[in-house]
Order: structure tokens, then sequence, then C-alpha cells
DNA sequence: AGGTCACTTCGTCTACCATCAAACAATGGA
DNA sequence: TCCATTGTTTGATGGTAGACGAAGTGACCT
């Protein structure tokens, strides 16, 4: 379960179960046992429980394990449609291998950063306003008041987080504005537009085989 | 036992029995079974069979897992009388702290290299052949043929390697003609001169709390 | 030779831990 | 509201890993 985990990708206790080759209610067990170890953490999204690994170190301590082992693990294939795989929105804002790569993008560019441990939040910096800005993404000051400006949403398909809350919602907007991306009638598949080659991911570095 | 292995030191079985407080049979199996998957490797010598780390990599991972675990172990602490301790004579080299050091310090200038894994057989390089004679230091050429040039020797007190082998009784031998060091009467103990320090610790950088 | 010490091998036993099915809880959609 | 889906909790069970004592091996000393 735990090398399975490796890559930095969120499961399903029941995909772990399958994976170690254990009935659903063992694997439950062992995973409550490693979440108490604090060797793993769990993200509750819609009835479905995300686990991932808690921290780098115990990333690191596994790969020097697998190293001694000299175990290699597959690699996670994704059972989402491929149309689906790489933009599509999810409620109000972006999802896919985009937004997930626009999501690190935007960390590492530190203009969001974490609050806390284990809580998806996330705060606006002051090089993340102005970026935005820059950039001519608009926030809705509206119903800042009312909800979490931003924080990580874990990609079904790409099991990684992506970017939700308002700023979340603003950049879909935005992209939509701008006309960067289209919408697919009657599907949730966006599909990106020439200007949103130059003008989005092309500025932001975005290098995401379409 | 793994983890009172790290500070790179040897130990026998029966004090890995006790630091693990189970009996000397089942460590004894237990060490079997850490040599087959070669998280461990032997030394016998003499009547004693010395265990220690197979690796790096096996004492990184064991890192790794300790800085998870948030354990430490206590430091190895050597039941030899203060007096031999420090320098004395094994056969016909020099053991204790000194000579752990001086072993150290000539793998570390290159004046020996490591024949192969697992084997305590050292060989001598250009650099070795030519810093000793600048140091003042003949090797007996007559039986060269019969006797290893360079080897590991454990020493009892260190738990670590010093030098054995011809050039280890080169070096004793040495010592005793240039009045670096002097032997106890009726003892096994060496107690370093003046001119020793100058001569000796202080041309190849030993700094040992005498 | 014989005795001691250090250590391993063998045979046996037991406690414990992973495992599973069935029951339970929670979420989302019709 | 009900049902399907997803996941957790519980209690019983069986297999196995790890423990030990006794016997065996080899090295060293006198």
């Amino acid at each position: 379960m735990l090398c399975s985990l490796m890559d930095g990708r969120a499961r399903t206790s029941t995909e772990l179960s399958v994976i170690a080759e254990v009935s659903p209610s063992t694997a439950s067990v062992h995973l409550t046992r490693l979440k108490e170890q604090e060797l793993v953490k769990v993200l509750a999204q819609g009835k479905h429980r995300y686990y991932s690994l808690d921290d780098d170190r115990v990333a690191a301590t596994l790969e020097s394990l697998m190293v001694l082992a000299g175990t290699r693990s597959k690699p996670f294939v994704p059972n989402t449609p491929t149309h689906l795989r790489w933009a599509r929105t999810c409620y109000d804002h972006m999802a896919g291998e985009v937004a997930v790569a626009l999501h690190d993008r935007i960390l590492k560019n530190k203009w969001v950063s974490q609050k806390k441990r284990h809580d998806g939040a996330y705060e606006l910096t002051e090089v993340g306003t102005r970026a935005l800005a820059a950039h001519g993404i608009e926030m809705d000051t509206t119903n800042f008041t009312r909800r979490r400006i931003a924080c990580a949403c874990l990609d079904w398909s790409e099991r990684r987080p992506h970017l939700g809350g308002a700023l979340g919602a603003a950049l879909l907007r935005s992209a939509l504005q701008h006309k960067w991306f289209l919408k697919d009638l009657d599907s949730r598949v966006l599909r990106v537009t020439k200007r949103g080659e130059r003008e989005f991911l092309g500025r932001l570095g975005l290098q995401v085989g379409a």
C-alpha cells in the first residue's frame, strides 16, 4: 500500500485493498493503524476517503527501503475517459492534468501558502495578489467572507490536488471570459484555444501534453 | 539490534542478545536472517563473531526510520580497562583508540585501498608507499610473499577496525624504533612520548584525547 | 586430552496478528 | 424516502513468526 502511494497520489481504501490483494475490511484496519502512526493521512471528500503519505519524511524512508529491497511498483493508471482527463470542470473550478499542473505552479510561485498542516486551506500572498492582477485574473471580492479563498481539492483522475475555493472559481471564470478555454456543449470537458495556449499556458510555463 | 549497530561499531551475538533482551539462540537465528538479507555482515575473529551493518545504505535507511520513530539508542560503552583503551599492542601491531584513528586516517589518505567487498584485505597504493617512506616507516620486505600486506583487524575495545598485517606490524616496529611509543613493562599498554606526539600524532593529524 | 567459552542448530510450543464475513455507518442520487 | 455505493467496526479464527532449552560445533587455553 505504502509503496503504491509513493508516487505522491492519493488512493481510496478499496483501491488499496485491491493493490494489496486483501479484503476491504483488512485494508481499512491496516490503514487506520498507519494513520495512528502518522504514516498516512486521510482526506474525506464526498463519500470517498483518500489516503496518501503523511509526510516527505515517510516518502524518503520508503524510498531508501525500496532501494534496499530492490522493488519497484507499477505506475498508477487512471481509469478516467481520456477526453475528461486533460481538462474539465469540477463544480465551479478546473480539474484534470492542467488544473493539477496549475496548482503546483501556483504553489511553487508562492502565490498562495499553506495555513496549517493536514488542512487543505490556502491563503493568498502579496506576490499572488499582484501576479493575478498582472495576468488579468479578477477575484470576486463580494463573497470573500463566506467562502474559503483557496483550498486543495483532490483531483479524481490525477489523484493529486488542484485548486478549489474562491480562487479556483475566479481562475475558471477568467479563463472562460478571456476565451483561454472553451466549454464543450453538454459535457464537463474543457478545450484550450490558441489564445489560451499563448496567454495562459505559455505565460504560466505549463507544458502539459494535450 | 540494528539500531545499536548504527554507531558503526561491531558487536557479538551475545552482546546483541543482551541489548535486544532475548536469549542468545533467538539472537543467533535473527542475525542469520539479517545476514541472509544482507542487512548485516559477520567477521569471525578468534572465537568471537562480530556483527556490523552491511552497508552505508542500510545505515541510511535505519537513520530515516529512527527519525520517523523518534527513537534514539544509548551510545556504546566499552568495558575495557581505561589504561588499555587508548593504545596497546594486538599481537604484533597497535590497537586502541589511536590505532583506530590511524586506520581511518590511512584509509582516508588512500595509502591503502580495499580489494574486495566483505574481505578485510587492503593493498598498498603508490601514494601510500611514498608517504610511508617520507614518514620514516620501513616495511619488512623479506616476508611479503607469506603474509597479507595489510588488513582490517577488529579492535576489541573500540569495535571498529584498526590496521593489521605486514603494514600494521611495520608501523608498530617503526614506532618503537623511533621511540614514538614506549612499551609498558609486563603489559600490552603503549604510552606516547613527547617525540611521538610531534613526529607521529602531529604529522598524521591525529587528535586523540590521551 | 580435557575443559571452558562463544555461538549456532534443532525441535517444539505458544501468543499474537492479520484476515475475513457480517453488521454498521455515511453519503449521494433517484 | 429508499436504495446503491463506499467505507469502517467488530468478533471469531487460523497460521505463522518468533521465542526458548537442549544439544551440537568449533576455537582457545592449560
